[in-house]
DNA sequence: CGCATAATTAACTCAGCGGTTAATTAACCT
DNA sequence: AGGTTAATTAACCGCTGAGTTAATTATGCG
């Protein structure tokens, strides 16, 4: 998996490590404390690794003070995140774009319209967009 | 990993399909189009798996032509994941400009929020209340 | 010291991912 | 019909990820 940008999608696959960031934006916190919302479904242990796992994609730091490992975001994984997909930004918003202009052919319609087998010519469009 | 986001950012954790949409995003492509800057390193099916596991993450659509299947980006995915990480936006912004510029935007939203186990006289910097 | 709390490490299970090769489906072309 | 091209499916393999329980480390406190 290596790169850092794989690490850091992949640890944001999981809706665990997702609501544990959720909870660390609203603060720093130990890892006692990130762990009770779970605990009736996971052990500590399980915690723990999912902290690893965040903390290696960038995505939090964790620090000493005495017993207590507190947590908190760490923002440049959320951008390296973001200028990835802004990148894409004209897809999303073209398919919206599409969508409103689809909906308006089509309000009356009830047949989800099997396709033709014509030349379909129809690029998608090209941005040419730097790659990467 | 059931939840459509999950799948989303699984699919984006692999720089094989991260290069896939990279070339969609010029345009339209076929699977072996796309599978042709890797022939050297994998073979067709390995391909023909990565687009399924983008088709499932949404963020592909595959359609039919004759014996070809024309591949397209489908916009939709990536907004979620842009309006996912949109909400992190001032935790990378704090890395960097200090929070000025968002402060500008966002002038409300307070939440004092005292943390358990008070040994901290370090709390984490509130991002509602930067002490810049 | 002795004990409680906070958290990690160790050792293990199990499922799923990323890849392979070989076979198969599906469409087009003379 | 037979052959070619495009792509998928099947069956398999090794590795890693997510979880477990049990043991261990580290700190604070009476």
């Amino acid at each position: 998996m290596q790169d850092q940008l794989s690490l850091t999608f992949a640890a944001l696959a999981d809706p665990t490590r997702r609501a544990i960031l959720a909870q660390l934006s609203k603060g720093q916190a130990n890892v006692s404390d990130l762990a009770k919302p779970f605990l009736k479904d996971m052990s500590l242990p399980a915690i723990t690794k999912h902290l690893k796992v965040l903390e290696k994609a960038g995505l939090i730091t964790k620090t000493r003070e005495a017993q207590w490992r507190p947590c908190r975001l760490n923002g440049e994984a959320f951008k390296d995140v973001a200028d990835w997909i802004e990148q894409y930004r004209i897809f999303w918003e073209q398919s919206f774009d599409r969508l409103e202009a689809y909906l308006e052919t089509v309000t009356q319609r009830t047949s989800p319209k099997g396709k033709e087998h014509g030349r379909e010519d129809s690029v998608q469009r090209d941005p040419h967009h730097p790659d990467l």
